[in-house]
RNA sequence: GGCGCGUUCGUCUAGUGGCCUAGGACAUCACGUUCUCAACGUGAAUAUCAGGGGUUCGAAUCCCCUACGCGCUACCA
């Protein structure tokens, strides 16, 4: 059974790297008929977001990436949110304390700091020094007795080679002398990402193919020793690249856009987003750029993706997103520019009048994103110089003119006026939009009416 | 500083020892179409496959070294 999940921390509104995660998990789960979980990681406390979890999913559920189990749909290995597993995570450590796969730790915070600053003296890996390691059981009861903080920290083994594999790169492996006795569970009980996500709840809800960012190939070592510990086996695991920013540090606000709600207020459709995602580092057998999500489905496998860290392209992501707007039929388009304009009536009443269909033929190859038709619709008032003033009077009164109102007599007119009066097309543009470019004048002043028109140009 | 991962056109990539004088897509430029801008069509330019050593009859593809980039180095995930 494939089981697959993504694990998101609500401290902060959610990422477009968290979706990119989700969309390797998703389709691949679908593919093998498996299951995709929501775990939620809110187990640093400090740092949580009150409305977080819900825009996850609000989230997930705008790209279609629906969960079969998390906290709000439930399912066999309840609870799916970890501040509701503390019990869980005590009992496991207080096994693994047992086993000799852990010890208490009631180094001060002080201390720590005198650590870490000595070793970076004399440029060494900055590590805690198994301070506490080796005391005996009557130390530790005499201090818990005393009631001074502590925490529990993994006890990796000395003098090993820890091979791992991530099935993207291979084999790897890290001197364990390198390896940090990892803290498991903090002094307030709440246990770390290494003991409660990765092998814990990993291990209870069954996850078979552990897809996470490459972040975490760091601290793969940490959490085999955990799972040897248990003596569990193993998910595949499959670190994904990061998501870069032009100048190739990790995706970022400063530079990209990192907030879906981002992608969503600029008018990107979803389904565009996937495909742009999917093509980042894994690429379709025939060289295909755009593809559906069931056809990504089919032909992606997890060990296809690629190791490198692509740069998010916003141009490649925008021309992907005009792609899928120009094949929408004008219905669906109309859907989605409603949703979209939902709240700005003077869109949503061009969206509902008579005329509809045939501005939206029109504009459908001159978006790139639902936030551009605006524009192409609704005229602004420019500034008009006198020649340009001049250009709209003489415009306006051949329109007049006109008996048989329809595109061809547009036309005549448009190139009469630009003949005579020498300019450029643009400019005719100009004093009918206040844009100097947009929908062909002879279909839309057609679609628009004598009447209508007549009277901007006034 | 230490450890790990990575490195093919500006960007995303194809490529797994001979089909590669390196292919496609975005972006760029030109031309066509034309009432503007797009869309569309055609074409052009852009990569000594990070650099250097090997292995081999033959390497973008295998090995080693160096450089560079990124990640980790928290009682954050």
């Amino acid at each position: 059974m494939v089981r697959t999940r993504i694990a998101p921390s609500p401290t902060g509104y959610p990422h477009i790297g968290t979706i990119y995660q989700a969309l390797f998990d998703w389709a691949f789960a679908k593919k093998n008929n498996g299951i995709f979980f929501v775990r939620i990681e809110d187990t640093d406390r400090a740092r949580l977001v009150e409305d977080a979890e819900e825009k996850i999913f609000a989230a997930l559920d705008w790209f279609g990436l629906g969960e079969g189990e998390s906290p709000r749909k439930g399912g066999p290995y309840e609870p799916y949110r970890q501040s509701e597993r503390l019990e869980i995570y005590q009992k496991y450590a207080k096994e693994l304390l047992e086993k000799g796969g852990a010890y208490y730790c009631f180094c001060s915070k002080e201390r720590l700091e005198e650590v870490h600053s000595a070793q970076e003296k004399e440029h060494k890996a900055t590590m805690y020094d198994k301070h506490c390691r080796n005391l005996s059981k009557d130390e530790v009861q005499q201090k818990l007795k005393e009631g001074i903080g502590y925490v529990i920290r993994l006890k990796i083994p000395e003098n090993t080679d820890i091979v791992v594999k991530d099935e993207i790169r291979g084999e790897i492996h890290f001197d364990s002398n390198l390896i940090e006795d990892t803290v498991l569970m903090k002094s307030d009980g709440y246990p770390t990402y290494h003991l409660a996500s990765a092998v814990v709840d990993d291990h209870l809800m069954q996850t078979s193919h552990l897809v996470r960012g490459e972040e975490w190939l760091s601290s793969l070592p940490k959490h085999w020793v955990l799972y040897d510990y248990f003596g569990w086996e193993k998910p595949l695991f499959f670190h994904t690249p990061v998501l870069r920013n032009p100048d190739k540090s990790k995706l970022s606000k400063r530079q990209g856009h990192t907030n879906v709600s981002w992608y969503q207020e600029e008018g990107f459709l979803p389904e565009a987003i996937l495909n742009y995602l999917a093509q980042l580092s894994w690429s379709h057998p025939e060289g295909k750029d755009i593809f559906s999500l069931d056809e990504f489905i089919s032909l992606m496998d997890l060990k296809d993706i690629k190791p490198v860290g692509p740069i998010f392209d916003i141009v490649k992501l925008s021309w992907l997103n005009g792609q899928y707007i120009q094949a929408m039929e004008l219905k669906a388009l109309s859907e989605k520019l409603k949703a979209f304009y939902h709240a700005d009536s003077e869109v949503l009443k061009i969206l509902e009048s008579k005329q509809n269909n045939a501005l939206l033929e029109l504009a459908k190859t001159r978006m790139k994103t639902l936030k551009e038709f605006k524009e192409l619709v609704i005229p602004i008032k420019a500034e008009l110089s006198p020649e340009e003033k001049e250009v709209a009077n003489v415009f306006r009164q051949k329109l007049e003119a006109i008996t048989d109102w329809n595109k061809d007599a547009i036309l005549n007119v448009v190139r009469e006026v630009i003949k005579e009066k020498k300019i450029k097309g643009s400019m005719l543009y100009k004093v009918t939009t206040g844009y100097e470019h947009g929908l062909p004048l002879p279909e839309s002043l057609e679609i628009l009416g004598k009447e209508a028109i007549l009277e901007r140009l006034q």
